[in-house]
DNA sequence: TCTCGAAATGGGAACGTTCCCATGACGAAT
DNA sequence: ATTCGTCATGGGAACGTTCCCATTTCGAGA
């Protein structure tokens, strides 16, 4: 392989191979077997002399799959976003594909003007885990042909698959091991569902299962900035001696993490007040008694949606898929309520 | 602007427009001026009305600007990381550029191809934030006219812009805090330095400043899934009774996490083993009395890279340079000694 | 009035592919 | 021997731009 100025174009390849441009070109589409076994030596041969590779550019240009998959990212900042963005990206790299990775930064114009850009690249799939995405955009994608996941997310108005966290048995997770350890009082914190569905859904089960079982359920949904309204609900929880646990599920990470300084500074102990988060954080095993978490399979839901966008690829009329993956609960100090006396 | 099925090409425009493609591209590739204001007007309205967007793929194969940044990363679950390509992605909107980010996962290999791909891409600029990265593939790029800036790292044998943490004015900022708070026997915690040259450079200004000041001062150079060597220094460095206080300075934020976690299972108090670590980390504030760090400003290096890119492409040969940012110190209760008695 | 240069505009090739449609060869069936 | 389908291969147009090189127009200077 000689290192050339500029790269080597198909056209050297065939002429270097003494073949023509459309032989090369089906060498390097998938239709090796279509070529004699000498073509292909000589193909390879020659491709490999001048470092040979095919030009992603022109290739899309002419409507050939670009090998890029897009991702839209409301908030690239959240540590699940980075950790599904790692997912994406191996599986990616495990299918000859390229990440594209675009972050609106909770914006719906920069989300417009995100899917727009990725549009023109031509990507050949697109993986959203983005808010105030508006449908029509989406559907623009489908229908022109280009695969759509949405991730921890869910739209009833527009058909694509669906790949996330099993809600429900998150909740009911969360739910079980706080009960399990003795904590009947619960607080679930949210950030406003408004446009999230998995938010929508988690609370939605949070509340269901809640009356079911007659737990004492209460519901804060506010702004993680919010400083008052968090300290205002989390000083009412302080446990009252001979009265029922109280314990806190937070809804996700960025949730954990507010609560946790807030709890700090407001000098309320984990483990006395539960507390239980969904997404595991690096640092949830540092604070003092250590923090109790749910862990999404990040790795598996990324490779999930890769699959989806895959086969859809292979066959575009094929099942709206959802799948759902179960967490794993990670125990610590903050769902061990004191010995009790 | 009426929703086609197919985007509208340059040729639709100039068509319903009456004028000539050329002209068409002209008024897209900022030779306005040179349109007569009649034809601007004409030009402007039709591609309104078809909802027309230059084609980035066809423009960059002919060699015209793809509008594409590349960024490598080693880590990207590295928080450091993710807050610079926060800054990066910022930045390239605000310029009219993507960024295309690349994570090589620690893997040469990985690193080799990512380069290729981005290369295959026609990125504009790269922006490089990785270790085993092999300077010939980086000249690859610098030779062919692409802008190549480093993020945290330098090297000796390429001749590129770089970017990044003013490591001198960390340490010694570091170290003048901790003699401040009263600590005087150091051990400086730090991944391997071989690739990496911020490493290095934070290492040998750590030497180099203890030995001017005579301080007591070690160093631990160690993997961090290491836990042995880490515990066994951790254990040695427990403060003395009437002998000087001890203080960690961890080289950065993946340093001062393992630190973090291995203080705690060890049950070693920081304050009282003073503890600061470069990189501002979300949960610094939450373990127990909080631990000071020097917070790098992300957004702005990520800022002063895309500076570099784009002033080097207006000039190739411009004078190379080194933008160095220092650190903002955030005090927190692991550089308080406790009262002493 | 003629010439000339600048300014405004357009035509066509090229960028590196893919893909449709030949073309030739060859063995099988008539 | 002739016809045919199949297989291996090649030529050329097309994808949507940019850019080089005309061409036209027009006002100014001779």
């Amino acid at each position: 392989m000689t290192a050339a100025s500029r790269p080597a174009t198909i056209l050297e390849v065939a002429h270097l191979a003494g073949v023509s441009k459309t032989s090369v070109s089906r060498y390097y589409s998938g239709e090796r077997e279509r070529l004699s076994a000498t073509m292909q030596e000589r193909i390879s041969a020659a491709a490999e002399q001048v470092g040979y590779h095919p030009n992603p550019l022109a290739r899309s240009l002419k409507g050939g799959p670009s090998g890029l998959v897009g991702m839209l990212v409301a908030d690239i900042r959240n540590p699940f976003s980075v950790a599904i963005m790692h997912g994406l990206e191996q599986a990616c790299r495990q299918a000859g594909l390229s990440l594209m990775v675009c972050n609106s930064d909770n914006d719906p114009d920069q989300e417009r003007q995100q899917l727009a850009m990725m549009s023109s690249w031509r990507i050949e799939g697109l993986v959203v885990n983005a808010a105030g995405c508006h449908s029509d955009a989406l559907r623009q994608f489908v229908t022109s042909g280009t695969p759509v996941v949405l991730l921890d997310r869910s739209l009833a108005d527009v058909q694509v698959d669906e790949v996330g966290l099993d809600n429900t048995a998150a909740i009911d997770m969360a739910i079980d091991h706080l009960v399990a350890q003795g904590y009947s009082r619960l607080l679930y914190i949210t950030e406003p569902p408004a446009q999230a569905s998995s938010r929508q859904a988690r609370l939605a089960r949070f509340e269901s299962r809640c009356a079911g079982q007659g737990l004492d359920a209460t519901i804060l949904c506010t702004e993680l900035h919010d400083q008052q309204a968090l300290d205002q609900r989390l000083r009412a929880l302080a446990p009252v001696v001979s009265h029922a646990r109280p314990a806190i599920l937070c809804a996700n990470g960025q949730v954990t993490l507010a609560v946790a300084h807030r709890m700090r500074a407001l000098d309320l102990r984990s483990g006395e007040i539960g507390l239980i988060g969904i997404d595991e954080l690096d640092w949830c095993g540092l604070t003092e008694p250590g923090i109790t978490t749910l862990a999404q399979p990040t790795d598996a839901i990324g490779q999930a949606a890769i699959d989806c966008l895959r086969t859809r690829q292979h066959d575009r009329s094929a099942d709206r898929q959802y799948r759902a993956f179960a967490p794993q609960l990670i125990q610590r100090g903050s769902t061990q309520p004191p010995a009790s006396h």
